[in-house]
DNA sequence: TCATGCGATGCAATTTTTGCACATCGTTTT
DNA sequence: AAAACGATGTGCAAAAATTGCATCGCATGA
């Protein structure tokens, strides 16, 4: 894209601090880089970095104009993708950022589904957490997002809700796994691991932890639901995970989707269900490979938890 | 703006619909322009011109595309305005769409007085009817319209909305200039000068007659309000007229701004008062000059007409 | 104090863009 | 029916721009 280079080149400056690195990632000669920017900036009429010693920093009119450059490309991307779809095949490239739980199975499974339909359509799938989630859709780094956490309405249009209720993972050989339901209070005293506290189900356990005013025998922490899961395979310890994060259907899934763990639903009295968020950008006009993506996974989430899904 | 060059180019060449047409009015060769166009065409993907006989037109991809283009044209004057508010002097470009009313009087000095704190700012006043008005909005070609006529709200965004009353102008001399309030009844006979079909007068007028099954005895039709009120110093006529369009507050408007010629108010259960919208396009974020002159204006017309002006 | 890493700049090589002449096609006029 | 016209597309040489290398000036940190 002949015409989005210069712009390109600044987005990519101000994201790099340093024309240098920019270069390099670009893989053009810092000279070449820095008159292109010394030329856009004389045609701005005003500097749009500071420069330091250690390397160049967007000063207000970059700001300003930094994301006016982001909000094109999006928008471009956006014009793409419709023009693409005009001619019958659809084309595009989707960004989605998630949360771990989503990533395991659900997420999996909707792209390969989408792109059966659309083999045109890229996708790139970011793992984060709450704020990053916020974050990358502000900067348009992001297209949709996917957060088991309360999100700041602010800048996030949800486009839908899907309530999780927490499922304690463990051993089928496991004291506990005869139960039908955890409550909280079972659990004290098992070894237990858990999610790291950005997760939005470790935040859940904990108030109800404060709450009842109990402690968990945590042995372990970790970002990775598969670690956990799979560490349950050789120490008979408790973990925790909803359902998204678990493969099949609501009803089956006592089964966790690996062989010889069992997940049973954590009594909600003790730790309420979390919610869910899927939406994008508020004011964002969505590609169209995107929002129909989005339609995708929305209409997916409606068929496995029918009765938790809201708009 | 080199990187919006190839950008402006198609603009262009899709208003003048011939690529020579646009190479002339850009004064380059239509050699030059030709490529720069399929180059772009190539980066896309698609074709974005019909090539006719009689040169070339928009396809659907390029509608689509040259939507964006403007979209992307319009938010650069924007960022440009904000960043050069940064520095202090307030710079940019302010183009209204008005009807010739507003023009007269109003908006000469509304200007002035926004160009004496601001003299880096720059104007380009279009005169134009309702229709043309929020065509003008939606192809980018505007910043701010005022209208004497109903708006279709779908794609413009009133800012402000001033009731004003039909005047009735005339020859000092006139034998209905001792009135002070004039009824319709009271034109029927006299020699009478309207605005042409399309002007918000003319048409709150017509259906006034037809309602009350009057006629006027019309010598004389025109679109310039300059030529009928000059025209009324040499003949005995009526002619029409709202406050805006004359000069001074509405107090002393009894005074048309003319010497010799005199406004007496029409009276309002003959023909009712209608409204002037003031606006933009929905959606849209004015440029930092634009929105500041629309405060202006909005600010000026209260002053002007206290008890007629609403948001 | 010196070495390091940063952005800016002069100059020659290279790539890109431009303009001219002309090809090609469809319509209109003679 | 044929010629003339005006439109977009193309080869090729000239012109313009971009690029890369070597280098400068500058501030920081060891």
């Amino acid at each position: 894209m002949r015409f989005m280079a210069n712009l390109k080149f600044i987005d990519t400056v101000s994201r790099e601090g340093s024309i240098r690195k920019a270069a390099d990632k670009l893989a053009i000669t810092s000279t070449a880089l820095n008159r292109r920017i010394l030329q856009v900036e004389d045609e701005i009429g005003q500097p749009l970095f500071e420069r330091l010693p250690s390397g160049v920093r967007l000063n207000t009119a970059g700001e300003i104009f930094v994301q006016h450059i982001r909000s094109q490309m999006a928008d471009l991307a956006r014009v793409q993708s419709q023009i693409a779809d005009l001619s019958g095949i659809r084309r595009g490239h989707v960004r989605v950022a998630s949360g771990a739980d989503a990533l395991r199975h659900f997420l999996p499974e909707a792209v390969a589904g989408y792109r059966r339909d659309h083999p045109a359509v890229t996708f790139e799938m970011t793992r984060c957490h709450g704020d990053a989630a916020e974050a990358s859709l502000l900067s348009l780094d992001t297209d949709i997002a996917m957060s088991f956490a309360p999100v700041r309405a602010a800048h996030f249009h949800v486009a839908a809700a899907v309530r999780q209720q927490i499922y304690c993972l463990m051993n089928e050989a496991h004291p506990l796994a005869s139960r039908d339901v955890i409550r909280l209070r079972d659990c004290v005293g098992h070894p237990t691991i858990l999610p790291n506290a950005l997760s939005g189900i470790r935040q859940l356990l904990d108030t109800a932890l404060i709450r009842r005013n109990l402690e968990l025998n945590m042995i372990l922490e970790s970002d990775s639901f598969e670690f956990m899961q799979n560490y349950l395979l050789h120490d008979e310890a408790l973990s925790f995970q909803i359902p998204i994060g678990l493969a099949g259907s609501v009803e089956t899934v006592v089964d966790s989707g690996i062989a010889g763990i069992v997940a049973r639903p954590v009594d909600t009295t003790d730790v309420p269900s979390g919610v869910i968020h899927i939406g994008y950008l508020k004011g964002r006009v969505l590609p169209v490979a995107a929002a129909k993506f989005l339609d995708d996974i929305i209409h997916q989430l409606q068929q496995r938890f029918p009765n938790e899904t809201g708009a």
